[in-house]
DNA sequence: GTGGTCTAGACCACA
DNA sequence: GTGGTCTAGACCACT
């Protein structure tokens, strides 16, 4: 379910964070479900449970999950989105760069809006799986 | 001309490759129009020159420019695209986490879609300005 | 009557010696009015009895509550103020952190009084309603 | 200039926050200043650079301070004070604790709000000093 | 030199 | 049991 890659040059925290993020867009963690524990978590991925907790630490900033004294952590249910117009912003940037990325690889604006509506069909189908 | 931020975290010489590769895609920068030297480079953007020459270097390793001894520094024609699968691969992952953070952010896949036009629409009419 | 939240980061055991203390300055619970039991409170709030049964213990220590065996607990005259003057010290330094917190907020010294003023309006207003 | 309390129960990292908060507040520390590296900091206050780095981190969370890559970190210019309805909200809550807990120690709305101008008139001066 | 990431292992507060 | 804090020490990328 998690797809962690250690050698990757994207920190593990930041892996495990899109991870989650991806499943919950998927719907297949859903609003109150409980997350592993760090520790779970942390031996599930083989990896530190520093890294795991900073990666929840960060969630929980982004109100994507939340935290229960004593009890663990949870998907938090997604009332409003926050309108976080830096993160907004360096999105669009990323995106941005990564069209132009794609532009000298040989996709032109055809190819790339076909690749994200298979993008979007992945991430939609993901709950019915 | 270019667009440097110091205090961003996107790396300076990654900054640089970005806006050679946009410039060059929107025909501002054409083939074999010469780039500025790496210490001109250096002085205008007021960074070190080593950052520029690193920025070189990989935009050398992915044909985007090319060097002839004595003479300097050249943007390279682009009629074969190289097909660079890991490159492809990596940019392809990259995209998909943009639209999962965007999803978080209240994005849809038409309002990706319509950004994406926008974009483009930057870009094209970049070379006419 | 009582405010609950399981999912802020101030201990669940704070929250309940807060809300105690609010009532009693407010007047809503007066001296010798009796608190519920640790059990009876602890399923009010739907919390672990050892969170609320830590709760009166502070409280008591605090000389707010007293215990009378086999009768119950209850609220404390408060005729002698007791000079605690760690705890004094401490709610100071904790009112300095906040001035300087609010301060990287925008609030400055005339919008903290007002804030104090519409707090203690609340306050002493509490007992009538 | 630091203060630094290993045995109190504010951990380490939030007290040097704090501090850089009230240095920034004091005009002590002003835009564009450079803060002691990582490194130097953890050996002047004899605690783990990890430390210091989750403070800075966290600093640099609320724009207090940014991040040269490669130089060091630096005090911003405060703009525009973002309006951080979270912090804004948890802070009056804490404003509005302490109030309670002041009253418990015999502190009325005059003595609260004359220690309130105590603390503004240290924080003002503090940049004469 | 700078900050960022990660590990291993410890201790603590809370429920 | 849970997450949070801290240390010591390592490695890496960037300038």
């Amino acid at each position: 379910m998690f797809n962690i890659n250690t050698t990757s040059d994207k920190p593990i925290y930041e892996q495990i964070i899109d991870n989650i993020k991806e499943l919950s867009l998927k719907k297949i963690l859903r609003p109150e479900d409980k997350l592993p524990s760090v520790r779970q978590m942390a031996s599930m991925l083989v990896v530190n449970p520093n890294t795991v907790s900073k990666a929840y630490q960060e969630l929980e900033r982004q109100k994507i999950i939340h935290t229960v004294r004593g009890r663990g952590t949870f998907i938090s249910s997604e009332t409003d989105f926050p309108v976080d117009k830096d993160r907004i912003a360096k999105a669009l940037e990323t995106l941005r760069d990564i069209c132009i990325e794609l532009g000298h690889l040989g996709f032109d604006r055809e190819k790339i809006i076909k690749e994200i509506e298979r993008i979007y069909c992945d991430i939609e189908k993901g709950g019915i799986k």
